[in-house]
RNA sequence: GGCCCCGUAGCUCAACUGGAUAGAGCAACAGCCUUCUAAGCUGUGGGUUGCAGAUUCGAAUUCUGCCGGGGUCACCA
């Protein structure tokens, strides 16, 4: 609709002779204010020497009035153009919902870009703790929503698998397996005091029995078995929320490829990193930094940067256009040095999109939940689905914006009532669903859309709560493609809560299931164009939507 | 102290990326079920958008300086 409007606007531009601008639409506020407003005019006013109502009033008169699209155009305030659709266009229009379907909402508009996006990659060290679970959704519905609007996404998990956390790993498990066995063995000052250590070490010696207790001086059996017990678990996790990575990629292989050494040698070639006080340190300043930055390690091991930037040159060289990487504000000031690094090595790093979220806090109601990692007891991923369930998870995570601190209430997650949002949501699709059960009891069949396309009498649609309703539900690929380009979930749950919202107040002023069978017919359509977008949502959400509740 | 994020109704947050009268939910109050799911709907009250300047037709949004909260500043990742 706003496509259709915005060529004929550009043509009546050119036509009148004013300078080429973007015409830009908005959706007022205010619904005295029509359904689409555009400040042209206002623009134009001084390229045009008119004041903006006179550019403005000349535009105006040049469009055209009638029911086939435009009901009404009107000039107000300062000079804005506002305009209202046609009832019998927006009806027009909403059909192709019906057509589409389970694809409405989907559109090309990325072009088929190769796109990489990385997120979560937790250290195999431990389970998923309920922090996590921001980002964990975030990258879900990121990835969705890219897909949804024609990327060709790889979803990766970068395997973090080198480096000191694994030797603490195993150092870790080692103690607990001792423990266990009943000596006295102190536990690793830096270790990982969480129970779930205690659990691998009884694993172990159920496996090797105290076997293991002498001979194992490099704990190569304890990091090999705790990785791969780590990553399986969280593997668990992930998958109970739907989330599934295509490519891990893994760290190890940046080292046995010598993918890594080629850097350093690269930047040393390229003066950007030097040798100092044994350790091999990279020119940040040369690049806005407050100091240097070791790269490697007098021990001859990388830090993170050195890999990480590795990790992000290979992503190029496989060919991604667009590359989201998602971290935690915590991770904030290892962005820049990778950034540095990619830069230097020649890419463009426009084409890397850093999401970082703020830290999620939780609550239960008043209560302020505490976190503590030192604590044996975190309270991880697992345990958070388990209180408040899948759909709860999904949806809360998501529904604020990554640049606010997330608070997570979990007492309200958890609550089946009005409160929760989720709810309101779901319960919108689940009245539906029951509407359209007693449908199929008066003999109509809601599931053939074909017929329902060529039977219904759609100039039965006219209600205000019906138009209004519809012209919400033709937002939904626009919105769906905005939220896309900014990397800004949130918005879609604020969309659907509308969408829930109007469609709740149709239900409450018009009856659907009713004597007149003609009339019934066309509100079913706009029940199941309703059905249709909140289901569709809901996919990118990873949102259940019931057919009961 | 340097850098990054945030500050909007009693609480949690929106605001289509510079638009017109700043909106939702919860909480409070008042109504609506013999009819398709009341997990719903309608209405009322609630604001100097942290403070002070600047930019322009127009600022919650951009810039500068303060104030307050969080994060981060390793030869950990």
């Amino acid at each position: 609709m706003k496509a259709q409007l915005q060529s004929q606007l550009t043509a009546i531009l050119s036509d009148l002779q004013y300078p080429p601008v973007d015409v830009v639409f908005d959706r007022p506020k205010v619904e005295a204010h029509g359904d689409l407003t555009t400040n042209v005019a206002m623009m134009l006013a001084k390229a045009a020497g008119k004041p903006p109502r006179q550019v403005a009033q000349s535009i105006v008169e040049k469009l055209k009035v009638d029911d086939s699209f435009l009901a009404s155009v009107e000039i107000a305030g300062p000079g804005f153009i506002n305009f209202r659709f046609a009832q019998k266009y927006v009806v027009e229009s909403a059909k192709k919902i019906l057509q589409q379907g389970s694809l409405f909402g989907k559109s090309n508009a990325g072009k088929g870009k190769k796109t990489n996006l990385e997120w979560v990659s937790a250290n195999p060290t431990g389970l998923l703790h309920a922090g996590h679970g921001r980002q964990v959704l975030l990258g879900q519905v990121i990835g969705n929503l890219l897909e949804w609007t024609g990327h060709a996404v790889t979803r990766e998990y970068y395997f973090n698998n080198a480096g000191n956390q694994m030797r603490t790993l195993a150092e870790s498990i080692y103690a607990r397996y001792r423990q266990e066995l009943g000596d006295e063995y102190p536990f690793p000052e830096e270790g990982y005091k969480g129970e779930y250590i205690v659990e691998i070490a009884k694993e172990i010696i159920s496996l090797k029995g105290d076997s293991l207790r002498e001979t194992d001086t490099e704990r190569s059996y304890f990091k090999t078995f705790g990785e791969a017990w780590c990553f399986a678990k969280i593997k668990e996790t992930l998958a109970r929320l739907n989330v599934k990575h295509d490519v891990f990629f893994n760290e190890d292989s940046l080292y046995t490829s010598g993918k890594i050494k080629e850097v350093t040698e690269e930047f040393k070639k390229k003066d950007l990193a030097y040798d100092s006080e044994g350790a091999v340190w990279f020119r940040a300043t040369k690049f806005g930094a407050d100091k240097d930055r070791v790269i490697v390690k007098s021990t001859g091991e990388p830090t993170y940067r050195l890999p990480d930037i590795a990790y992000h040159r290979e992503k190029f060289r496989r060919g991604f256009e667009l590359i989201v990487d998602i971290f935690g504000a915590d991770h904030i000031a290892t962005i820049p040095d990778v950034l540095n690094g990619v830069q230097a090595l020649g890419y463009d790093t426009k084409d890397v999109k850093v999401i970082i979220h703020q830290m999620v806090s939780f609550v239960h109601g008043e209560e302020i939940v505490k976190m503590s990692k030192r604590n044996a007891k975190t309270y991880t991923l697992d345990d958070l689905i388990d209180e408040v369930g899948v759909d709860a998870v999904a949806y809360f995570f998501v529904m604020r914006s990554v640049g606010t601190h997330l608070e997570f209430d979990i007492a309200l997650a958890k609550e089946q009532s009005d409160k929760n949002p989720v709810y309101y949501l779901q319960y919108a699709h689940a009245r539906i669903a029951s509407i359209l059960r007693h449908a199929e009891s008066e003999e109509i069949n809601v599931r053939d859309m074909e017929a329902m396309l060529s039977t219904t009498d759609f100039s039965l649609i006219k209600e205000k709560e019906e138009i209004d309703l519809l012209k919400k539900l033709l937002e939904f690929p626009e919105l769906v493609q905005s939220c896309a380009l900014s990397f800004e979930p949130h918005r879609l749950t604020t969309y659907l809560r509308e969408v829930a919202e109007t469609f709740h107040r149709f239900y409450h002023e018009h009856r659907v299931i009713a004597e007149d069978k003609k009339l019934m017919q066309a509100r079913l359509t706009v029940c199941l164009m309703t059905k249709i977008v909140i289901a569709n949502g809901c996919k990118i959400l990873s949102v259940s939507c019931p057919e009961k509740m």
